[in-house]
DNA sequence: CGTTAGATTTCCT
DNA sequence: GGAAATCTAACGT
């Protein structure tokens, strides 16, 4: 079943959506402000772009679910590095995840962007998400939406403010209500109430 | 429609 | 050595 939002979007073109790159800037602050920002802008990879609605903050110190909490590593080095760039890893071995790394140099913080609403290149995203039954299940996850776009550990580390990965403000902001719920799939830290969603208003 | 088990490999202890 | 920021198919309701 496909939405009746995600019906208008398709029909429009594409660059009629997108708005400008995020700057620098906006990922130079801090993890939780970063992730709930996210919510509403456009996450654009070559062809295929989706609405971010789903995004969780990891934060630097005292979040023992997050990666950085064992120090820097040959994974986590980028997440200690300058914001508005791309940690990607592996989940379950299996699925590749995104995360936009927040805060100044030097300090830990990310965002993972848990789900999008397709709105551009939905047939290619379809033929890379073959199991999907439907359009809501191409980005509804994690690692669903990086097989959608494309995304995968060949994009560690890459800037998000050039290149065939951006994130953009959206032209004609739709609305939405925000609700705020604790992480999902982890153990430690669980309680923290750092997943924010966006909903769409028809 | 809701719940559950299994897949599969990287990373850190 | 074991846990892991998940997804999917298969089953039961």
């Amino acid at each position: 079943m496909r939405s009746g939002a995600a019906c208008c979007f398709r029909r429009r073109r594409a660059k009629d959506l997108f708005g400008d790159i995020l700057p620098r800037s906006f990922y130079n602050r801090d993890a939780v402000t970063v992730a709930r920002s996210l919510l509403g802008k456009i996450l654009v990879h070559e062809t295929c772009a989706g609405i971010i609605t789903e995004v969780e903050a990891y934060l630097g110190e005292g979040d023992l679910a997050a990666h950085t909490t064992a120090g820097i590593t040959d994974r986590t080095r980028v997440i200690f590095g300058a914001p508005g760039h791309a940690y990607v890893y592996l989940s379950y071995g299996m699925h590749e995840c995104l995360n936009v790394v927040a805060e100044a140099e030097g300090q830990a913080g990310c965002a993972l962007i848990r789900a999008l609403v397709p709105v551009a290149g939905v047939d290619l995203m379809r033929t890379r998400r073959p199991a999907s039954k439907t359009d809501r299940d191409l980005t509804s996850g994690p690692g669903k939406l990086t097989q959608a776009l494309g995304i995968n550990r060949s994009h560690y580390g890459a800037d998000l403010t050039q290149g065939p990965l951006t994130i953009r403000n959206q032209r004609n902001e739709a609305n939405f209500t925000f609700e705020v719920t604790p992480r999902i799939g982890i153990t430690k830290s669980a309680d923290l109430p750092l997943r924010f969603i966006a909903r769409i208003v028809p």
